[in-house]
DNA sequence: TATGAATGAGTGTTCATTCAT
DNA sequence: GATGAATGAACACTCATTCAT
């Protein structure tokens, strides 16, 4: 006994080596040009092997995207749990986006393929369901924040929900052409900046004075 | 007699015929996805025909992305021409973005495609360059708005540049989750409430007060 | 009346413009590579121009191939109306080969698509057939040279057309392997003189002595 | 144990009875109107598998080439390891020339392909230079035979390159028309009588009389 | 008669997925 | 479980041929 959970354990690092070697190869290449060879090949084990733990290209996509999902919910978490004034838990959950885009550049842009037209038509609706109930849950999180900040008369009352649709929408215009001018071979330096200056200028507009 | 301009003349149509449909082809699978038998389908021609306008897929995209940039242009210069105040213009130029992308939706698709991560590999460093050099037309055009409204008093002195920047990521931040969620089943409504207030949220820190 | 044979004419006069147009394109790119629309645009006609005059790419290509071997005709008659004796128009013919092999490169490579295998496939049994005769009908031209020195006790007695065959053969291989090495991009000068040695032996060995 | 080594040895099996299959199939119907589709037909396989092989249909073709060369080069070399005398071994040689063209005839064809006009513009100037090479080689092989016998006294003194190259043109003269006869449809039997006896005409003129 | 735009079958090549070992 | 050789359906692109003008 105990075998059992052995196996249960090895399963799940085998599947976090390949997703490993997927986020690298996908964020690389992006989905379509990167091939199921190359990413078993980052993982250093066979093709057929990825199919024993994903039962299509599509699939091993979707996990990575929960896996971002996963990882950005843990960091609001924590930032929630730490007791702060909701609008200093809101300007560090900020500062979190940028640094997760920093950090794990790869696996930020496995989110963008969400944006990508087109990419429904390859995904099933059970699982299109899914990934929409799993961004809701971490917006409503950070909603959370936003409306306990009102609560308190820090910020002027609104819509909380379209409050986070605004913060995330600032930070991912931000980070877009960022991206885009590094696709296009110029390298910025200012996003750090901008980044600060964009929400310094949004809240100020959402405080009460 | 005149001959040879009526073969202009239906080569043009015949461009923009092709235009029309890679556009609805493009936007709707996305560059990857999309075949060049899709396209011929969707203009009701032959692959062949295809390519005797245009060398191949990659340039056929590029047109539509230079044909979309153009559109841009013309709306902004077309504001610029009314004489209006600066401030007046330039929210003018965020409506305009805002009536492109739901007039356009198919258009204003393709310019997203440059952010896919590994695009560039796709795509000739000459014409990364070109699409470079455009890209800075347009937002240098909308620069001069900003800069004409500082130097009146009307905005606080900033780096034009970077307030432009700010907006036009603040339009697509706001435009690329409601297409997410399009992507994901889910229609939203409250866009273009989102729209109006993002740009008075972000004008009101412009402002001098 | 008149207007027949002027018409007559004209088409003659345009199918060799057709032809040399061909020559100048399939000499250079080679049967498989060259395209019908390369031959409309060295002969600056249309395409559905050249079909006019040529059923298929198949039937210019053996008009070519006919034209070449009524060329070396019309040389080797000539040779043989000189009333000289029968080595010296040997000697003259051989020189011819090589004459005409520089003088008509392109036409001459022409002739050696007949060595490519997989040629006849494109064929039509009368076609193949056809060329067939017309080859024999040179060959045999030159064989009555040989025969007549024979016959005069200058060359040993031989079967005529063996000694035409081989006389062919070396000819053939000796400009072939020129033609190749300048495939690999290397220029050979000493053809000429490998060209007269060869015949030099070769004849050494026929005549009596 | 010995996996590995039956692994290499299963591989290079394969890619042997690719070339098998790909030597008949390019010389029936030639470079360019073979299909990778003939080839993997021939082959029993797929499409993708004979890729999994080779690279490209060039590669493929470049691999026969080399193989022949390889081949030729090997019957020269057993002939020189006989210690038969230079001119013994030259009409060995000259006999390996011909037993190859009929054991082999597909394989000689490929070798043939090189003189297509044409053909270079498909071939990388790399591997023309790696033909060049090999090819040099063989021909500084059967120079060195003629040169012994010039050495010797059997031969008089030319330039042993220059007498290859022109044993190699007639070789390659008296089985071209050959071919193209067959091409033509006509079978000839004297070839090997041809053969024979061109040989004692050419070398007659070598020898020291 | 001349044009050249249109066609569509065909080509080399790639790659997600399967399956015998 | 793990492998990687094999598959074959696609795909971008070409080009001989046709036909409306």
């Amino acid at each position: 006994m105990g075998t059992l959970q052995r196996k249960v354990r090895e399963r799940r690092a085998r599947r976090q080596a390949i997703q490993a070697a997927a986020v690298q190869v996908f964020g690389d290449k992006g989905y379509s040009r990167a091939t199921m060879e190359d990413v078993a090949r980052q993982a250093e084990l066979s093709v057929g092997t990825i199919y024993l733990y994903y039962r299509s290209k599509e699939e091993l996509y979707v996990s990575l995207l929960f896996e971002s999902m996963q990882r950005f919910r843990e960091g609001i978490e924590k930032i929630m749990a730490t007791g702060l004034s909701p609008d200093r838990q809101l300007k560090r959950v900020w500062d979190y986006f940028y640094a997760y885009h920093l950090r794990y550049p790869q696996s930020y842009r496995v989110l963008l393929f969400l944006q990508q037209p087109g990419l429904p038509a390859g995904l099933s609706p059970k699982t299109l369901q899914e990934i929409n109930v799993r961004a809701a849950r971490n917006f409503s999180l950070v909603s959370r924040i936003v409306a306990a900040a009102m609560a308190k008369g820090i910020y002027r009352s609104h819509e909380p929900r379209e409050v986070v649709d605004l913060l995330w929408s600032l930070f991912l215009g931000l980070v877009h052409p960022a991206e885009t001018r590094q696709n296009l071979g110029i390298t910025i330096s200012t996003l750090r900046d901008l980044h600060r200056k964009a929400f310094r200028w949004l809240e100020d507009g959402l405080r009460v004075k």
